[in-house]
DNA sequence: GTTAGGG
DNA sequence: CCCTAAC
């Protein structure tokens, strides 16, 4: 079969568009088609186990084509540019092609996000492979309609419960299905597809048009300028992402067919097994979805307590990026509710995810140091000395959660690195604002400084040691409540000061 | 687990 | 604020 499909995939008219894109495409997009060119034009085992995962048999041959009709239509979409949206959404008009656009745009920036969620995107993955193979794709012809749709989709997504609350109807059972699509490497009944999408559509109308786009348009014998509607979306939005985002959404489009015949990346087996390992069988989509979605940085959560494990670092998956950023909205709210999270609960957590993750993706919540904190650390330092930030922390930051041993150390840095700033720029004028965001009072820069020549950051220790011993007396005459120094062992590393 | 240091 | 090495 594999030497059937060759002569095909070759003689593809869309080839030709195909390769136009890759040259508009950047080097790296470049490479990345060409190396799904040869994957299309090489029979490699990458089929045999596409074939496999998906349970096609040789009597889907035709269903692989379709596939690669999709590819080139998605290819030919990305050539077309922002610009075929006027054409090609005349009835939506520009209200429609703003709305879509920005909601999908907003979407968009969730991308990386969903992109760190292998289990979640690969069910997604799953899920919309299968469904872009059901036979009734009459059902799903768009023709005008798709405008509509999308219009939903965007629509929803920006309206803060929308989302949410077609989530909440969202039934169980198509949920636990993309699980047992995942936990089965992909084989799902055709039944099964329809009972999925039937669900999704009834239940969630922000899927439909998900499926819509990404439809094969060749599969009902439409021509291109029909199945045009769907392509501009994904040119605009590539055209108007404009930094990673939009690579990695580029990327993903490009690897579209790679990835659909590609195995998954020993990256994704590890992580994916870690997840697994880490919270049961299949559980992943669930443990994800709520790392992902109802990991809300409280106020009172220390972030220390943030599950790196479970947590690993963002890895770009383009075809889940692809895929997350066009059904974002249904799919984050489709896993939320197999969250076991009440309605109200994933309204929240969701809104409250996509404001903290888009505003900061590494730096979880910067609380800004109060003047009383500050102060309070000056205090703790001159009271235990520097370094013993488990003490101070314990002892004067209880209350404060989020502030760890860490941040008080390096608060203390900055603050001394400040005051010595301070203490330079000072004879050129006090009002030099330039080293002060909220320049601290005086009184307390002096005592940092003072503190400062009592306990030297560990960073300008001296060189001698034996000072340690010799001269301890530099250290302990701290201005206020001097408690004595006890000398644990810790605390000799490299502090002179005791 | 805590701290220092770099990013 | 985050990460990592060293302790």
């Amino acid at each position: 079969m594999r030497t059937e499909r060759k002569p095909h995939l070759i003689k593809k008219p869309a080839d030709a568009k195909r390769q136009s894109v890759d040259e508009s495409l950047g080097p790296g997009l470049k490479d990345e088609a060409t190396e799904v060119e040869h994957l299309l034009v090489e029979p490699k085992s990458e089929h045999v186990s596409v074939d496999r995962v998906f349970g096609f048999g040789k009597e889907n041959i035709e269903k692989h084509l379709k596939m690669e009709d999709f590819s080139c239509a998605f290819d030919y979409g990305w050539k077309i540019g922002s610009g075929g949206l006027d054409s090609i959404h005349g009835q939506g008009g520009d209200d429609l092609k703003l709305e879509v656009l920005d909601g999908l745009l907003d979407e968009v920036d969730e991308v990386d996000d969903i992109q760190a969620a292998y289990d979640l995107s690969s069910a997604c993955e799953d899920f919309l492979l299968d469904i872009e193979f059901p036979e009734k794709f009459s059902e799903l012809d768009c023709g005008p309609y798709v405008g509509s749709n999308l219009r939903n989709s965007s629509s929803e997504s920006h309206s803060p419960g929308g989302s949410s609350n077609s989530v909440g109807g969202m039934s169980e059972s198509s949920i636990v299905t993309v699980q047992e699509s995942n936990s089965k490497n992909g084989v799902l009944g055709k039944m099964v597809n329809c009972d999925i999408h039937h669900t999704i559509r009834s239940k969630c109308g922000c899927q439909a048009p998900v499926m819509e786009t990404i439809r094969p348009s060749k599969e009902h014998g439409q021509d291109f300028v029909e199945s045009d509607d769907e392509k501009p979306l994904v040119s605009f939005i590539v055209s108007n992402k404009k930094v990673k985002s939009s690579v990695k959404v580029t990327k993903g489009a490009t690897l579209l067919r790679q990835k659909r015949l590609r195995k998954p990346t020993k990256r994704y087996i590890e992580e994916f097994s870690r997840n697994s390992t880490t919270s049961g069988k299949n559980k992943c989509l669930k443990v994800r979805s709520q790392e992902e979605f109802s990991q809300v940085p409280s106020e009172s959560q220390s972030r220390r307590g943030r599950p790196k494990k479970i947590m690993p670092k963002m890895v770009e998956l383009p075809l889940s990026a692809l895929f997350s950023f066009l059904s974002l909205t249904s799919v984050a709210c489709e896993f939320e509710s197999d969250c076991e999270l009440s309605a109200s609960e994933s309204e929240d957590e969701c809104k409250r995810t996509k404001r903290s993750k888009t505003a900061c993706d590494r730096r979880k919540h910067q609380r800004m140091w109060t003047l009383a904190e500050v102060i309070k650390l000056v205090d703790g330092i001159a009271q235990y000395g520097v370094g013993r930030w488990t003490d101070i922390k314990k002892l004067l930051f209880a209350s404060s959660a989020y502030r760890t041993p860490v941040d008080l150390r390096d608060k203390w840095r900055n603050l001394l690195r400040s005051s010595s700033a301070h203490k330079h720029n000072r004879k050129e004028g006090e009002t030099n604002v330039k080293h002060y965001v909220r320049p601290l009072p005086k009184t307390v820069v002096c005592r940092i400084r003072e503190l400062a020549t009592i306990h030297p950051y560990p960073k300008a220790r001296s060189p001698n040691l034996s000072s340690i011993n010799s001269d301890p007396s530099s250290k302990q005459p701290t201005t206020t409540k001097a408690a004595p120094i006890n000398t644990h062992g810790r605390n000799l590393r490299g502090k002179k000061w005791n």
